[in-house]
DNA sequence: GATCCGTGGGA
DNA sequence: TTCCCAAGGAT
């Protein structure tokens, strides 16, 4: 458990490049605020660093602080987060602020083993948030550090198998330098996953650990590490019903669980057909609009529009508001602040 | 343990 | 085009 003190280990490498060649003007650097860390460590979640600048300020100016984040409504969260993905991120996080300020007296717990009871901090995300902002020598396991140390120590059995993630999660914590230096060592193996250990055509020459790394003594580094996905994506195909009267357009809210938990949308069919008949006898235009595909992880959803413009008029606007209670009409000046996704987005022409 | 959960980008 | 994956976690 005690760290190695000379200067000579894979860590003090990581840290020295850092240092001098890692990456140091991200937003949600240089700060040990746990609120700005952890709102960015979220983020980063199986998302690309590129995309979560677009979002990050945002609503780090509409949230400043966790306690502005625990009082406001879903439907404000979810607004910001709309076209970041894996809402259930955004659920747990306004969960996870809420449980700050009541369990906690609005001050993050300092631990990695007390941050990783709260909704949506798991492993490595608890260890990135304790490292960045207390020094804890506590270990993240994310993509890069699969990458980085995989290859480094030529780590062969298939990562898939929790047994084997296990055993190189034990392997991080053996590589851990002293606590003053786990920011640095933290970010510096997410800076060399990001900009030199990359997946394909990695820049050995310009990596610190090359004169240790065993995948390059091998002349495979991109042999490892070794991940055996057998997901298999799925199809579905479903109508989606765009109901709307002038500028209007009619939105409802979706399920709880599942595809867009906690978004709004339009009524969902499971074919033309269906949608058709639930109006029948609706006034307006029908115009079918040509089906996409929109990519999940582990889907391929075919989604075919189905427009109905209504005709002007109290009368002809009761038609949903009879029909889905919960609905509602949304003008364009709500689009973008609305928890839309982000094809419905693209459509209403938002992208 | 296996599956579910978005979106955009790169090769 | 197709595949992979990007600061993973919950169920």
């Amino acid at each position: 458990m005690t760290p190695p003190s000379t200067s000579a280990t894979l860590a003090a490498d990581v840290v020295r490049w850092q240092r001098a060649q890692g990456r140091h003007g991200l937003p949600w650097q240089g700060t040990r605020n746990p609120y700005r860390v952890w709102l960015s460590e979220i983020m980063l979640q199986q998302t690309q660093v590129s995309t979560v600048l677009d979002y990050y300020p945002r609503f780090l100016a509409r949230f400043p602080d966790v306690q502005s984040l625990a009082a406001a409504s879903q439907d404000e969260v979810l607004g910001l987060w709309a076209g970041l993905g894996y809402y259930s991120r955004a659920r747990h996080l306004h969960r996870c602020a809420q449980a700050v300020v009541a369990d906690h007296g609005g001050v993050f717990p300092a631990t990695a083993a007390q941050l990783q009871t709260l909704p949506g901090i798991g492993r490595s995300t608890a260890a990135a948030i304790a490292a960045f902002c207390h020094g804890e020598r506590a270990a993240i396991l994310d993509g890069n550090v699969k990458r980085v140390l995989g290859r480094a120590l030529a780590f062969g059995e298939d990562l898939a198998v929790p047994r084997h993630e296990r055993a190189l999660w034990s392997l991080a914590q053996d590589l851990l330098p002293p606590a003053e230096d786990m920011p640095a060592y933290t970010q510096g193996l997410m800076d060399l996953g990001a900009t030199v250990c990359v997946r394909r055509s990695p820049r050995c020459g310009l990596c610190p650990l090359a004169a240790r790394c065993v995948a390059l003594a091998q002349g495979q580094p991109e042999a490892y590490p070794v991940i055996q996905r057998k997901l298999r994506r799925g199809q579905r195909q479903n109508t989606l019903l765009w109901i709307s009267q002038g500028e209007r357009v009619w939105v409802v809210p979706r399920a709880d669980t599942g595809i867009w938990a906690g978004l709004w949308s339009w009524p969902e069919y499971e074919d033309e057909a269906q949608a058709r008949q639930d109006c029948a006898g609706w006034p307006g235009q029908w115009t079918a609009l040509p089906a996409f595909t929109h990519v999940l992880t582990h889907l391929d959803w075919t989604l075919t529009p189905l427009h109905l413009a209504l005709p002007p008029g109290a009368e002809a606007a009761a038609w949903p508001a009879d029909r889905w209670p919960q609905g509602r009409w949304l003008a364009p000046a709500q689009w973008a602040d609305w928890g839309l996704p982000a094809p419905l987005r693209r459509l209403l022409g938002l992208a």
